[in-house]
RNA sequence: GGCGAUGUAGCUCAGAUGGUCAGAGCAUACGGCUCAUAUCCGUAGUGUCCGGGGUUCAAUUCCCUGCAUCGCCA
């Protein structure tokens, strides 16, 4: 029996929206929750935001909106993005939480009467965008690296945890545990990193300079910096001390972060708990960045993938798949709208679809969609090893989900359907269906391939849940069991006979790419983000089109179109034109302005509404801007 | 500036205390099959294993050095 597992991802910090890199570690956690329940284990998945600090206080700002109603605005766009990606955690926290903030208030004081906690005066140069001090040699021309302004001096006082004071225990503790910090890259950063003496932590801010924050216990006049708030998380979600959830999952606890933020974790989490004696967590695992477009993805650097757009282009379940598959866990990896559509051409629809389609349509043309009887005899003949190869797969599968080698272990389950593959070349059940001699040959193999396709379909189930229950369900067998138990899958032959099968469906349809590959593959090589120049036309061409200067008198929102809204727009004459652009313009704000029309284009119909022209705009993604004139023009003056 | 990692087929990456260690997947070419989502199976390649120097009977693998990329630290 296994114990209790808990899992959680880093709470996310609400200055920014969700990207790719926040979808990548939740859905890591969600696969490797998933995972653990197909062991019979009972799983807690934790994840969540965190709410306080500066920079929450400043983008709140920025969008005029007080901090509490700005957090509230973006943990929630967090909160809604987990469902649509299939990701089934079991609580979600926020750090403004009242019953989290009396579990940071208990344990600082703990710490504190302790005698880990001092107060001490500091100078230096602070960053407001950083929320933190920088030293002289840190900055760029005298100024922040990452924010390019310069920082000011501010002389304070503060409360600073004693860290060094644990140093030599946590070397121990990492040495003695090997497994405390994986991949191993990453354990050897933070031991390198703990060759030199560990600095004081500093965990105040006066509230002359923020009060968005939890008050210190032991000084009403402080708040707690970030980290110190932030990391509690993992505990007081329990119901940190005695809550049967903490009692219950606490001991078996792993914690999945990017490097980004493999100090905190490395090092003041490990202190932290052993300072407020609280035992340690189980094991650290640190993931690598996802990078696009050569650049790295970041909070601050505004190259974002949304993840939800190719999830809705491609499919999530292909979309989780390709995130497991491409990255090796622990190391950067690069993404790209063209690796994912490889993956999902040659691994899911090439190998597994067309297998599983294969399959069942032969299931179905020679026995009338039912699992055929098996003769005892004949089946030690057409084995040929497939179930110790199913078996193998599974073992490998195990092994490599459970040490985080993600890659690995799909790679064991692709290596069970090559193998299908190739028994169906070597017994050639087309073959053997002509011939009523070799009826009981047919059956074997047809059965031997059904039963292999079950186990495929459970070990798929922590990555690609949805399309695990869409072949259970065809394989006759009920998707709301919990077919993917592992003991279920290493009972070889349990699908039984006489089950009724579903005909088959295309699980992957093939992605057909043609002139839209090109474009993207020059997109790549010209390292620019954009698309390919069009093929040359001649000025000929060029004049059949007639733009013009239009003047937007009227606009309103269409119902139930998401993007669409409706312009009345004075072209000399007033036309009806229907753009795609609510999703950047209110309609309040285009009456008035002068926009760019092409005034000849064949009228069309959306969404019922008769448009009469189309506004230029330059789109990126989602986004838009339109274009308009330098200053304001007749309605109705031509464009050249 | 210090420490560390990486540099292997067109692409993504495996690899060995120095001697069948030059590999896999994808892409490419050719052959076969027809149950299948023009899918599957088989065959075939190409590589100064980053450059230079050294140790050795023998180095892609060890040592030194240079270059490039990346990370951590100051």
């Amino acid at each position: 029996m296994f114990k209790p597992f808990y899992i959680t991802t880093p709470i996310y910090y609400v200055n920014a929206r969700p990207h790719l890199g926040h979808a990548y570690t939740t859905i890591v956690a969600d696969v490797a929750r998933r995972f653990h329940s197909m062991r019979g284990q009972e799983t807690f998945f934790l994840t969540g935001t965190d709410e306080h600090g500066d920079k929450v206080v400043r983008s709140a700002k920025k969008e005029g909106l007080s901090p509490r109603t700005y957090v509230d605005q973006i943990s929630g766009l967090f909160r809604s993005l987990w469902p649509e990606l299939n990701i089934q955690y079991n609580y979600f926290i926020r750090t403004t939480d009242v019953s989290h903030i009396s579990i940071v208030e208990e344990i600082m004081q703990k710490i504190y009467d302790a005698g880990d906690i001092y107060f001490s005066e500091y100078e230096g140069l602070y960053c407001f965008g950083c929320e933190r001090f920088y030293t002289a040699r840190e900055l760029v021309d005298g100024k922040c690296p990452d924010h390019e302004t310069a920082p000011e001096i501010i002389k304070e006082s503060n409360y600073f945890f004693k860290m060094g004071r644990y140093q030599n225990w946590l070397i121990d503790h990492i040495k003695n545990n090997p497994d405390f910090i994986t991949p191993e890259r990453y354990k050897n950063e933070v031991l390198s990193f703990l060759k030199e003496p560990l600095e004081d932590l500093c965990i105040s801010r006066p509230k002359t300079r923020l009060k968005w924050g939890i008050t210190l216990p032991f000084d009403e006049n402080y708040v707690t910096y970030v980290w110190f708030d932030a990391l509690l998380n993992y505990v007081s979600a329990l119901g940190y001390p005695d809550g049967d959830l903490f009692k219950t999952y606490w001991p078996n606890a792993r914690h999945v972060v990017g490097k980004d933020i493999l100090k905190p974790h490395g090092i003041y989490w490990p202190i932290m708990l052993k300072a407020a004696g609280i035992p340690e967590y189980q094991q650290l695992h640190v993931h690598g960045y996802w990078n696009v477009d050569q650049s790295k993805m970041s909070k601050s650097i505004g190259n974002v993938v949304e993840p939800l757009q190719l999830k809705n282009v491609y499919g999530l379940d292909a979309f989780r798949f390709f995130l497991m598959r491409d990255m090796v866990f622990g190391l950067d990896s690069n993404f790209s709208e063209a690796a994912l559509v490889q993956r999902i051409n040659s691994d899911l629809a090439n190998d597994l679809g067309n297998l599983f389609s294969r399959i069942l349509t032969m299931a179905i043309k020679y026995f009338s969609g039912v699992v055929p009887q098996i003769d005892a005899k004949v089946e030690r003949e057409f084995e040929l090893g497939l179930d110790s190869e199913a078996l193998k797969a599974i073992t490998e599968f195990e092994n490599h989900m459970e040490t985080f080698v993600f890659h690995k272990a799909l790679m064991a389950i692709w290596e069970l359907i090559s193998h299908m593959n190739k028994y169906i070349d070597l017994t050639t059940p087309w073959v053997l269906a002509k011939k009523k001699s070799s009826r009981k040959q047919l059956e074997v193999v047809i059965y031997n391939l059904l039963e292999a396709l079950r186990i495929i379909s459970g070990l798929i189930y922590p990555i690609m849940p949805d399309t695990a229950k869409t072949m259970q369900k065809h394989l006759g067998l009920d998707p709301e069991k919990p077919f993917y138990h592992l003991e279920i899958l290493k009972r070889w032959k349990s699908l039984a006979p006489g089950t009724k099968l579903l005909k088959s469906v295309a699980l992957f349809p093939r992605i057909d790419l043609k002139e839209d590959q090109t474009s993207s593959q020059t997109k790549r090589e010209s390292g620019a983000d954009m698309p390919a120049v069009k093929p040359e036309i001649t000025l000929d061409t060029f004049d059949k089109i007639d733009l013009r200067a239009g003047t937007v008198i009227h606009a309103e929102a269409i119902p139930r179109a998401k993007k669409m809204l409706k312009l009345e727009v004075d072209l000399g004459e007033k036309k009806t034109i229907v753009a795609g652009i609510s999703g950047s313009y209110s309609p309040e704000e285009l009456v008035g302005r002068q926009v760019i029309v092409v005034a000849n284009l064949k009228p069309a119909k959306l969404m019922g509404i008769l448009s009469n022209g189309m506004l230029l705009a330059a789109v990126e993604g989602d986004d838009c801007t339109i274009a308009t004139l330098d200053k304001k023009v007749k309605s109705g003056t031509p464009i050249r």
